[in-house]
DNA sequence: ATTATCTATAGATCTATAGATAATGC
DNA sequence: ATTATCTATAGATCTATAGATAATGC
């Protein structure tokens, strides 16, 4: 619940969330543009620029900009992550468990401030300092291969993937549809389609 | 057809595919290492390093790198929606038209030497020099809006972007799968999921 | 004294252009 | 003469580090 601080030298501009850390700032800020403008193509004299602070001072809070992706890559994964752990502990029947998942995923990525998943695409994240991330990402992939095998008798070896990839196909559609669905109302579509392709 | 040619001074290097003009093997070692290391993070240096010839030789033949990337892009989706045009010419019940073209587009999708179906997600292709790409995009996810309309009575509004999503998750397992899975066989279950989705 | 910023800069790139050159073709 | 390369380089970055400084806290 830290706000702007009232130590330290003061910066060369506004603060762009005045309720925030500076380190919420900074991954906010880097987050818009990283999502629109992408990563390499994102300077960290532009991120600064953004939280009205210059480029060095950046390097208070984080040690490297990959340090910066990782972070919010991790945040990302991470609230659904939680949720198929806590589904897990539950023993509801698989068909709901995966409803529930689908649903509670699909809000996550569309509910986040900026477009995140558009990320996970990227060929860098292969690179060590997101070790964790895709570790986690995995285990994710991971549960949904549980339940959907538990709800399914028979499907092909890949359903699991399958219904990953169409919870994921939100990001695309939150970027290139010129009317973004309404978040409630998708939430519903995608989990009774992912009950589609295991029933 | 034209291949390795005998006019102009001689390379500094060996021929990356002897068989090919230098503008294809520009493109193929491009396409490698967009994929692998991202497109920003891949400078001209090194792609002209694996052609075998001098970075300042590349803009012989390109304009500049964005226009390398567009060309493959375009490359990957081009095949896929000459194919839905002729099916629609085709007047086939729309349940099997999807079925075909979902087949077609995942073999498509598999099939290329190199995993250029992951920089479909770039925030880079928002810009100027992506335009036509992007058009041509949109228009396949347009013939399958068309088709999953006419196969399904009263879906919801966005199953034709879920089924088109299906399609492209193989992209992400092409990449992310430690034994990617075989293509014939994952054509076959993904056009069946997408029948799944609109029945 | 501690914190969070600032200024200055090293050192390493990177893309694209200009103009020279080493082949073949006519 | 034409083609496809080469060398050299301009000019514009970019990330990260070093050390100074302007606040508050004790």
């Amino acid at each position: 619940m830290s706000s702007a601080p009232s130590v330290g030298r003061p910066r060369s501009g506004a603060r762009r969330l005045p309720a925030a850390t500076a380190r919420e700032e900074i991954l906010d800020a880097a987050a818009e543009l990283f999502a629109q403008r992408g990563y390499a193509a994102t300077s960290t004299r532009l991120i600064a620029e953004r939280v009205g602070i210059r480029q060095a001072s950046l390097y208070y809070h984080f040690n490297t900009k990959e340090q910066i992706l990782a972070e919010l890559l991790e945040a990302t994964v991470r609230p659904s992550l939680a949720f198929a752990a806590e589904l897990a502990a539950q023993g509801l029947p698989p068909a709901d468990a995966l409803h529930a998942l689908v649903r509670y995923d699909v809000g996550v990525l569309l509910g986040a401030r900026w477009n995140i998943g558009i990320l996970y695409a990227l060929p860098e994240i292969a690179s060590e300092p997101f070790a964790l991330f895709r570790r986690e990402r995995e285990e994710l992939r991971t549960a949904y291969r549980r339940l959907t095998a538990a709800s399914s008798t028979n499907g092909p070896a890949v359903l699991g993937d399958l219904v990953f990839g169409l919870v994921e196909s939100v990001i695309g559609m939150r970027r290139d549809l010129p009317t973004p669905p309404d978040a409630e109302s998708l939430q519903e579509t995608v989990a009774a389609a992912a009950l589609r392709l295991v029933r």
